[in-house]
RNA sequence: GCGCCUGUAGCUCAGCUGGAUAGAGCAACGGACUUCUAAUCCGUAGGCCGGGGGUUCGACUCCCUCCAGGCGCGCCA
């Protein structure tokens, strides 16, 4: 609908240049928006104004010029008029807004997809966690964005490939191997202190105890280097198993996981290393070798190969990132802890330095998560070797309260995630609020079932008695989701459509207590029928984007 | 000290990349279930958009500055 008025005005617009009524034909950019108040129309455009400028006129007086042009020969529009410092208001006809109901039922899944990113390719990595203990409510939250980007990318024709990166190498692996090496010891009777710098965690004794198992009482005797990374891939290994179930419990599988220690076996690393010399970015000083990041906007050189010959975990990432260039990506979305925010000048270098466009990377920096139990703190972290893991989450609260709630808010705001109120079923919690729209609506479509409608099907002369305000209002915000889809893919802001949907339910809420659906006239309440038929079915594209289920019974 | 994020109703947060009279939920108060699910709805009240400058027809939005909180500033990952 909103494409519509576009057209008209820059129809007009141009039919007014042609005439001579407007000297210019440098047009701003066309910008309609729905005003807040209803006394300013369905549509509204500043384009007037903005126009003043280039055209060298009072923007009441293009507005006018402009209104000229449009007569009134649209069936659609009711009235066109010219308001405050030079707005051009539309009020539609009520008779334009029923078709719609029609557009949604037919594109079904589909309606609100778009062809936004014409087929562009993109890479998006998210949660990459350490596999050195388990997920935890931090990591939640950058699965819920990651995912949730990945499907409005998607349905906007963007051709999205998500991917988790493990960092199964370096020294925080080792450390690893050593804590289960001493775990397994401790299990064997033997009085160890435990040091500082391993992980205390529960989670480490049970992959102790199969190593133990597997490799019998001698093999953990030995602290030898051997050892260690035996016991550090075992760990490594059953901790990404259990990463990966926890994803999957939160409904998330990824297309890729991609091995860090694969990028060092294959020679990448190194090659990548080669690379930045090439291009003469890197330089030898005090033994190590530093890449020369100052030269991109960084606030010091940063070093790639340390003293003693090992790489760092920045060499391995320049690598990783190059290899995503290389795979064909056009553009590249990583999902970071806020905490990490001091990476980002670097990264984008290695990006930069290897010939690519700084603005083909892009990084989501998901602020903290507060884990609190009715308004209580929760005490977190590794160190501490009790902590509530994201399972734990989930089996507390539920999948669906989970992701919902990860997402109703930016991701640039630190969230407080309140295990007490994410169980409640009020509207603090407004996942089901949304999900009650969904339930409720297959509940009248049952009921219209037993009372022997045989089908909801749309029918023009019908749905023109789609008249009520709120009727009207539903429509329109059915109308929105494909410009709130579109939008969230721009700005890569999942939130958009979780405000989207607790709206749209609002909606559909006060039409449910003012009207009935199920009437006595059967053409009204065909057209009712199809009227909430596409409510439910909007809500449970939304839902499914935001990754929450869409109940038929609650 | 420097950098990033945040600051909007008592609380939790939106505000559609600069639009018209700043919105929603919770909490408070008053109402609505013989009806398709009351996990719902209707109404009332609630504001110096952290402070101060600037940019312009117009600023919660952009720029500068100050204040407050969070995070980050390793040859760690």
């Amino acid at each position: 609908m909103k494409a519509l008025i576009e057209q008209l005005i820059l129809t007009a617009a141009r039919k007014a240049h042609q005439s001579g009524a407007l000297p210019s034909d440098d047009f701003p950019a066309v910008v309609v928006e729905e005003p807040k108040s209803d006394a300013h129309g369905d549509f509204a455009t500043n384009f007037a104004m903005l126009s003043a400028k280039p055209q060298k006129m009072a923007p009441r007086k293009i507005a006018q010029i402009l209104l000229d042009q449009m007569e009134n020969n649209h069936d659609q529009v009711a009235k066109v008029e010219i308001a405050g410092p030079g707005f051009i208001n539309f009020f539609l006809n009520p008779t334009a807004w029923p078709p719609v109901v029609r557009q949604v039922l037919e594109q079904d899944e589909t309606y609100g997809h778009s062809q936004l990113g014409r087929g562009q390719k993109i890479q998006i990595e998210f949660v990459s966690a350490n596999p050195t203990g388990p997920l935890h409510v931090g990591h939640g939250r950058g699965a819920a964005v990651g995912d949730s980007v990945f499907n409005i990318l998607k349905a906007c024709g963007y051709q999205v490939h998500k991917e988790y990166y493990i960092n199964d190498s370096g020294r925080q692996i080792q450390t690893l191997g050593r804590s289960v090496l001493l775990r397994a010891r401790q299990l064997l009777g033997e009085e160890i202190v435990f040091p500082e710098d391993c992980y205390p965690g529960d989670y480490v004794k049970p992959i102790a105890q199969q190593v133990i198992d597997t490799k019998g009482a001698d093999f953990v005797r030995h602290e030898d280097d051997a050892t260690i990374t035996y016991c550090a891939r075992a760990a490594a290994q059953t901790i990404i198993a259990g990463i990966r179930d926890d994803l999957e419990r939160f409904g998330i599988t990824f297309d890729e996981w991609f091995s860090e220690q694969s990028l060092y076996d294959s020679g990448r690393v190194e090659q990548a290393l080669e690379d930045l010399k090439a291009r003469q970015v890197v330089y030898a000083q005090d033994g190590a070798w530093w890449f020369r990041t100052t030269d991109y906007g960084d606030e010091k050189d940063r070093v790639v190969v340390r003293q003693n010959g090992q790489t760092t975990y920045f060499a391995s990432d320049i690598a990783y990132h190059h290899n995503k260039f290389q795979r064909g990506f056009e553009r590249v979305i990583d999902v970071w802890g806020a905490d990490h925010h001091g990476y980002i000048p670097r990264m984008t270098a290695a990006v930069e330095a290897a010939g690519w466009r700084r603005d083909q990377f892009q990084v989501i920096l998901v602020q903290l998560v507060a884990l609190l139990r009715g308004g209580q703190p929760v005490a977190m972290g590794k160190r501490s070797g009790e902590f509530v893991t994201l399972r734990d989450v989930i089996d507390e609260v539920g999948r669906d309260a989970a992701r919902f709630i990860f997402l109703t808010r930016d991701y640039e705001s630190p969230l407080d995630f309140d295990l007490e109120v994410a169980k409640q079923q009020t509207n603090d919690n407004p996942v089901y609020y949304v999900q009650y729209v969904h339930a409720r609506i297959a509940s009248i479509l049952r009921k219209a079932q037993e009372q022997g409608v045989k089908e909801v099907r749309w029918q023009a002369a019908a749905g023109a008695r789609l008249t009520e305000t709120e009727e009207i209002n539903l429509i329109k915000a059915l109308d929105r989701y494909p410009q709130v889809m579109e939008s969230a893919a721009q700005t890569l802001a999942p939130h958009r459509i979780t405000f989207y949907l607790m709206q749209l339910a609002g909606l559909f809420h006060a039409y449910y207590n003012k009207h009935r659906v199920l009437t006595e006239q059967s053409d009204l309440t065909q057209a009712r029928l199809c009227l909430v038929a596409a409510v439910q079915k909007v809500i449970r594209n939304g839902l499914g984007i935001l990754g929450v289920g869409a109940p038929e019974q609650m």
